[in-house]
DNA sequence: GGATCCTTCTTCTTCTTC
């Protein structure tokens, strides 16, 4: 059986578009008879669950590739300048030459370091001026299809909210971001050099990011023995840096900890895109990072809403973090061989 | 003082009925 799904306008022309009929959820429970059944999910907690239930909806198997939305945008917000490419990389894919996560210190800490404000390692670019970044890396070497869904993105709300006010969000998005960085910064510094006393109360923060904080205030409970925040870390071997958030004890364990900000709910690891990769590299970094005398096996990413609503906290376990450290290689290796990276654009 | 760096974010479809 088929439906009229919608209609597209075309050049003038109305295309009426055709899909396949399901039996609908609703009509199938009318069948049922007159009285009312209560459904067994109408005593759920929905606000709780909300965000669980818009990211299944919104992750469900579409019949629609990167290649038709394409040419649907095309007649919406007219031709793309550049044309992107339409599929993602082909997996699995291994690095050409693999490098342990872990490195081996000649004197590694077993003891937790005596309470003191964490270590803050500042980036110097004079000492290495051409050492590439994990962020320039990970923006360089994104799939052609998350290059296609982010133009997609942008192009909606250019169009939205037109050149100017789309500058406005993005910077808007950003000072937010910064923000709540700089103020949890400070908490976690003053949580490491006062033992056993919480953080100060959600009103006490600048009202732009009261919600993010109030948004993590469970995580933190969680969050001891901060050792660093901030911190530069540089991989000594094969030669890249970052600035890593944090790394601390959660439930127990040493992570490399990211915070983040998120508009949308992000209940699923899969929803934050390279932040685990991100994440695995800067572990590596500091494993292989003379400064630091200890190791990191773990990760975790921590998505703060604005609305208060409890962050989602992602622990990624140590064969997640080898997982996502072969697939910070493979970017690597084709950030510095962008040949390669310009013929997985082009082929696939 | 100005330029640059690292980072801060952004993506995964779009409709329907009661």
């Amino acid at each position: 059986m088929f439906i009229l799904k919608r209609v597209a306008c075309v050049g003038g022309t109305v295309v009426p578009q055709c899909t396949a009929l399901s039996v609908s959820k609703f009509s199938a429970g009318r069948c049922l008879g007159s009285a009312k059944r209560r459904s067994p999910y109408s005593s759920m907690d929905s606000e709780r669950y909300s965000s669980l239930v818009k990211s299944i909806m919104s992750s469900r198997v579409s019949s629609q590739t990167p290649d038709t939305l394409q040419a649907e945008d095309e007649h919406v917000y007219g031709p793309v300048v550049k044309v992107a490419a339409t599929s993602s990389r082909p997996e699995p894919r291994l690095p050409k030459s693999l490098h342990p996560f872990l490195d081996f210190k000649e004197t590694l800490e077993t003891e937790e370091p005596q309470p003191g404000p964490p270590a803050r390692i500042a980036l110097n670019r004079e000492s290495r001026p051409l050492v590439p970044s994990v962020t320039r890396i990970l923006q360089q070497t994104l799939s052609p299809e998350q290059i296609f869904y982010l133009e997609r993105w942008k192009r909606r709300m250019v169009a939205q909210l037109g050149e100017e006010g789309f500058k406005e969000y993005s910077q808007n998005l950003f000072r937010q971001g910064k923000l709540f960085h700089s103020v949890l910064e400070d908490v976690l510094a003053s949580c490491a050099t006062r033992e056993n006393t919480n953080p100060p109360e959600t009103s006490e923060y600048p009202p732009e990011v009261q919600g993010y904080m109030e948004s993590i205030s469970h995580v933190l409970d969680d969050v001891r023995a901060v050792r660093a925040t901030e911190s530069t870390v540089h991989h000594d071997t094969l030669n890249y840096l970052g600035i890593l958030d944090c790394v601390a004890r959660y439930r127990g364990v040493l992570c490399v900890i990211d915070w983040k900000t998120s508009e949308k709910p992000k209940p699923f690891l899969s929803n934050t895109y390279d932040n685990p990769v991100q994440v695995a590299a800067y572990a590596g970094a500091l494993n292989n990072d003379s400064n630091y005398k200890y190791q990191v096996e773990q990760g975790l990413i921590v998505v703060a809403y604005k609305d208060g609503s409890p962050a989602h906290a992602h622990q990624l376990s140590s064969e997640l973090m080898l997982k996502y450290w072969n697939t910070w290689l493979i970017r690597l290796e084709e950030f510095k061989d962008p040949e390669m990276h310009q013929v997985l654009l082009r082929d696939v």
